[in-house]
DNA sequence: CTGAAAGCGCTTACAG
DNA sequence: CTGAAAGCGCTTACAG
C-alpha cells in the first residue's frame, strides 16, 4: 500500500505538503503542486481511510436506514437508497447500510464510533421511534417524511399537500365536481404512515373547502377487494366522475384491470390521476397521469441538506419538494 | 466522547490492559475484566472506528455492490442487500453500498483506500466486467452469482441446475412428458445473464436426457406479449401439460391471468411450477409451487464464505446452495 | 511558500 | 497477569 510518506518521497517535498497540495486547504505554488498531484496518480495513491478519520475531523462516510417495517415497497425503498448513495458520492460520500433490526442501535452504534458524519433516515413515519433518538445523538441528520413533532429536526419530503391538491385542481380545471380517493389499507392509516395520512387529510380539507363532493376510500390489496372496492364506487347512486389512486402499484393495475373488464375507459368515461406513485404508471394499461414520488428528487435535497449542516450546528428545517404533474391523457371532461 | 483512556481510568487499569480485556486476546484476571467492562458500559464506550482501521487490521465493514443494471429486479436486489447487512451484523460487519455507476471505480476506491476488509458483489453475471476488477484487488471477495471463468473466485448461488432437475422431476414423477419452459425476454439471454441461461441450458439438456418433450420460449414482459406467448403454445399441436416458469413477477402472474381468463384450471387441466422467484408465489391466484431463490439463504453462505477468507488468503472455490421445493398445489397428474 | 512535529485513539509486540 | 511504549497514516497548528 502506498502512503503520504511515498508520494512526498517521489515528490521530493514534506508529507505535509503532499496533504495540502491535495486538499487545497493552503496555497501551494503551482509546480509543487504539479509534483504532488503527478507523484500520487502514478503511484495510484489513495489516502487512508482510517488514518483520514483519526487525524481528520471527517469520515466521508453517511449512514442510511434500511426500511423499518417490512411493507415497506422495497422497489421504492430501493431507489431511495439507491438515489441517496448517488447523491452523497456526488460530495464524495460513502453510504453505509443499517439494517431493520437495527434501526436505532445501529444509529447509536455508528455515532459513537464516530463512524459517520452524518445520517440520513427514510421513510420516516408520523410517529417513528427513530426520531427521539436522532435528536439526541448529537450528529447532523436529515429525515426523509415529516413526523408530527418535528422540534429540532431536518425533514425533507414531498409536498404530498401540495401534490393532492394539484390532482384535485387538475379535475375541477375539467369540471369534475365527484372525486374518490382510493389509498392504502386500514392499518397503514392507523399505524400513522406518513404520506397516506397527509394526502388522506389534504383531500378530505381541500374538496371540502372547494365545495366539492369528495370520497375517500381504503381497500386491501388482494384483487377481490380491490374489485370489491372499485365495483361500489361505481354503483353508488352518483358515482365519481374521476379516482385519485395513491397505493400500491399491484392495486393502481388491478382497479386498472377491473375497469377494463367492466368496459369502462379512461379517460373518456372515468378520469384517472396517481399521487405519490414511485413506479412507471406509463406502462399502465392505459398509462395513467402522475404526481410521482421521485426518489432523486427528494434524496438530492436530503443529502444537500445534510452536507450543509456538517460543518454548522444543523439548521433544522422542514423542505418540501414542489410536485411535478405528468400527463399521459388519462383525465378529460366528465362524460 | 469517552475514549479508551477514559475508562482505563475509571478502572485503575492501563489502556492496553482494556483492548484485551474487551477484545479477549490474551488471558485476564476476572476481576480485572468485570471492572473494565463495567467501567466501559458505563461511560458508554464505544472504540474510535478510525483509530480501530488504523491500528488494528480491520476495518469490520464489507462494501456491496448495488445493482449493476437497470433491469435487475429491485424488490430482489434489495433483499440481497439487507440480506448481506443482516448476516454480516451477525460477524460486527457494517455494509458499504457501492452505487452503480461505480461498479468498478467504487470497488478500487474502497480497496485501496482500505475502507473495507472485504467485498461482495452481488448479481454477477456469466460475463460480468467486474469480475477480473475483483481477481486484481487483492481483496477477500465473494460472489453471488457464478460468471463463466471461476478461477481463483469464491462464488455463491443457488443450483439452479439441480433446481431445473427437481421441477421437471417433480412433474415427470406425475407423468408429464410435454413440459414447457416460459423464460426471460430475448435481450436477457443474450447479454449473458447468469442464472436465466443456466435454467435454460439444464431445461434442454434434462428433458432431452430423460427423453422428454422440453419447449422453451421467451416472452418480453408486457402483458399482450404473454397472452401471445402462452397462447401460442397451448394452441400448438401437441401443447405441454406443465409449465415452468423463470420470469418476473408481474409477467408469471400475466400468465397466470391469461390461463384463469381462457377457463383453465391450475393444475386440473395445466400443471405450473416457479422456478428461482424470489417473490411470494403463494399470493398468487391460483397459488403456484416454487422453487424459491432465497436471498438469506444465499446471502448468508456468502458472507461465511468471506468471514472464512479474512485470516488467510481467500480460498477460491464454487458453493451451491442447494434447491427446495414448496408446494401450494399447483400440479397433478396431467388431464 | 514549505517543513518538522504533535497528536488523533486505538492495537500489539515487548518487558517484567 | 499487567503495563509502558511504539506505531498505524494521516491532518493541522506552529515555525520559519
Amino acid at each position: 500500500m502506498t502512503t503520504i510518506h511515498d508520494v512526498a518521497r517521489a515528490a521530493g517535498v514534506s508529507i505535509s505538503t503532499v496533504s495540502y497540495a491535495l486538499s487545497g486547504k493552503r496555497s501551494i505554488a503551482e509546480t509543487t503542486r504539479r509534483r504532488v498531484t503527478d507523484a500520487a496518480s502514478k503511484l495510484g495513491y489513495q489516502p487512508h481511510a482510517g488514518a483520514r478519520m483519526m487525524a481528520g475531523t471527517r469520515t466521508q462516510i453517511f449512514a442510511v436506514t434500511a426500511p423499518l417495517r417490512h411493507d415497506t415497497y422495497a422497489p421504492a425503498h430501493m431507489a431511495f437508497v439507491l438515489a441517496v448513495a448517488t447523491a452523497a458520492r456526488r460530495h464524495d460520500y460513502d453510504i453505509l447500510l443499517l439494517t431493520e433490526d437495527e434501526a436505532t442501535k445501529g444509529l447509536a452504534r455508528v455515532a459513537s464510533s464516530r463512524l459517520v458524519d452524518g445520517i440520513i433516515v427514510l421513510d420516516v413515519s408520523a410517529r417513528d421511534e427513530r426520531v427521539d433518538l436522532v435528536r439526541s445523538l448529537g450528529l447532523p441528520t436529515v429525515l426523509v417524511g415529516i413526523p408530527d413533532d418535528t422540534t429540532d429536526l431536518a425533514c425533507v419530503d414531498l409536498d404530498f399537500e401540495a401534490a393532492t391538491r394539484l390532482a384535485v385542481d387538475r379535475l375541477t380545471a375539467l369540471g369534475h365536481r365527484r372525486i374518490a380517493h382510493i389509498g392504502h389499507p386500514e392499518e397503514i392509516y392507523e399505524r400513522g404512515s406518513n404520506f397516506p395520512l397527509r394526502v388522506r387529510a389534504e383531500f378530505g380539507a381541500y374538496t371540502e373547502a372547494m365545495g366539492l363532493h369528495g370520497e375517500f376510500v381504503t381497500t386491501e390489496t388482494d384483487g377481490a377487494s380491490v374489485r370489491a372496492t372499485v365495483q361500489a364506487l361505481l354503483e353508488a347512486d352518483e358515482p365519481p366522475s374521476a379516482l385519485i389512486l395513491h397505493a400500491q402499484e399491484s392495486v393502481q393495475a388491478a382497479v386498472l384491470g377491473y375497469l377494463a373488464e367492466r368496459g369502462i375507459s379512461v379517460p373518456a368515461d372515468l378520469s384517472v390521476i396517481s399521487l405519490g406513485s414511485t413506479f412507471d404508471t406509463s406502462r399502465f394499461e392505459p398509462a395513467i397521469d402522475v404526481i410521482p414520488l421521485i426518489a432523486t428528487a427528494t434524496c438530492d435535497v436530503a443529502v444537500d441538506l445534510l452536507i450543509d449542516s456538517l460543518p454548522f450546528p444543523p439548521s433544522p428545517r422542514v423542505q418540501y419538494v414542489a410536485p411535478e404533474y405528468r400527463s399521459f391523457d388519462s383525465i378529460a371532461p366528465p362524460p
